[in-house]
DNA sequence: GTCTATATTCAGATAGAC
DNA sequence: GTCTATCTGAATATAGAC
């Protein structure tokens, strides 16, 4: 108790303040002087602790996505471990997969709303580096879950699954992002701004149900017998 | 015939120059000086024709979404006069308001594959003017195509609809932008990074039938009925 | 570990000759 | 319209005192 509060560390200081920043402008749109003020540390400090800002980015990612992937694997090998052998269910497939990603919304010491929105960003990242120096980490989860959807779906081809996951990633990204692209003409206010705990379970409830139906979309060489299975009315003009 | 050949003029080498590696690079990531090195221009030009970087970017995105909402309105209002007040169904709505975009992509005088890109990572883009100063060129197409989905679907929330419009524009956005986010655990190659005209088509038959099926799911509570139904199977752990 | 001071490079923008 | 030359500010990074 020689100090009566215990400030966090600058080097945890200078990630906190780098991660929301970066969520905000962007790297390239974020200074260093920018940072370290607003963290109330010196500018060397980050070549200090980090090296450089290229590092700083590296180490504002690798905290959070450790936590991430390890609990993916955790949650698949969980559910592998009930399952006895047997091929698990799509739906319960994408509530392990995305689920723990939103979780880490809901926990300001996961990185909350903040990270969320930071990840969302980066998978259309136009500098190379900042999305492909995780292809490491990602690896091992990403192989993981791409052998269970092909176990889950035996009949689809397995380019289509990769497709899907692509764009199920990607509806996701955008999802958690945080930005509303129509916000100028939506009369309805989504919840797709909001923070605290409960936005990232407003975000299960929307998003979830959307990629199950993606993911079980009919095959795209079957998808005008199945619509007109669906709704058997005379052929219109074109 | 004076001169021999017909360079392009300088504005318009400056602006695709600046879409190109817009795309590339992102706005923050591109300097005027690598612009005008590019299109082989002097660096004054960019200010003497566009006044700023950001007047440039702007009119970057101005020159092709012009054609892009146009085209939209056409195609609603053609589907629109041939229905005779009756709704219109989901996917021909997708494929109209997809499908202009799509489009851009086989049409290099419409920007190709590098606007589509481009476009594609400016959903997610930092920088609020990018996400923003065009809100007023997309308001009526978006109106347009809501209302449509409205009528389309009226035994679906209307808020449930504009998330659901706001999750296709994500993962088309992702679709376009041509990064593989899963590159270094997919085995199978993806067309996603092919150039040409036909990459657009095959874009198509990939997304289309991922974003109706995320359109037409289940609404949230009664995700889980339907799906025992559809699988009746008895219920497992978890 | 933290600070001041500074080296070095590069950014966007502009004045003024042609 | 196009060019050279330059202004002004800001970027990352580092050297060296404390």
């Amino acid at each position: 108790m020689s100090e009566a509060r215990t400030l966090p560390d600058t080097r945890e200081r200078i990630l906190d303040a780098a991660e929301r920043l970066f969520m905000e402008s962007g790297y390239e749109g974020t200074s260093m002087r920018t940072i370290t003020g607003d963290a109330g540390v010196n500018l060397a400090a980050v070549n200090y602790h980090f090296g450089s800002k290229e590092a700083l980015l590296r180490e504002v990612f690798r905290r959070r996505l450790a936590w991430l992937n390890r609990e993916r694997l955790h949650r698949l090998d969980e559910m592998e471990a009930h399952a006895g052998g047997e091929p698990l269910k799509p739906s319960a497939i994408l509530s392990a997969f995305f689920g723990a990603l939103l979780h880490m919304g809901t926990d300001e010491s996961l990185g909350g709303m903040t990270f969320l929105r930071l990840l969302g960003r980066t998978l259309t990242e136009p500098a190379d580096f900042i999305r492909t120096c995780f292809a490491g980490e990602y690896a091992e989860v990403v192989d993981r879950y791409k052998r269970a959807l092909f176990r889950a779906l035996p009949d689809v081809p397995r380019e289509e699954i990769i497709w899907r996951f692509h764009l199920m990633l990607g509806a996701m990204s955008y999802a958690i992002s945080g930005t509303d692209a129509l916000q100028a003409v939506t009369d309805c206010e989504l919840d797709l701004n909001n923070d605290g705990p409960q936005a990232a379970e407003h975000l299960a409830a929307r998003v979830m149900p959307f990629l199950l139906g993606g993911l079980r979309a009919p095959l795209p060489q079957f998808v005008t017998n199945q619509e007109q299975q669906r709704k058997p009315e005379p052929s219109k003009a074109a």
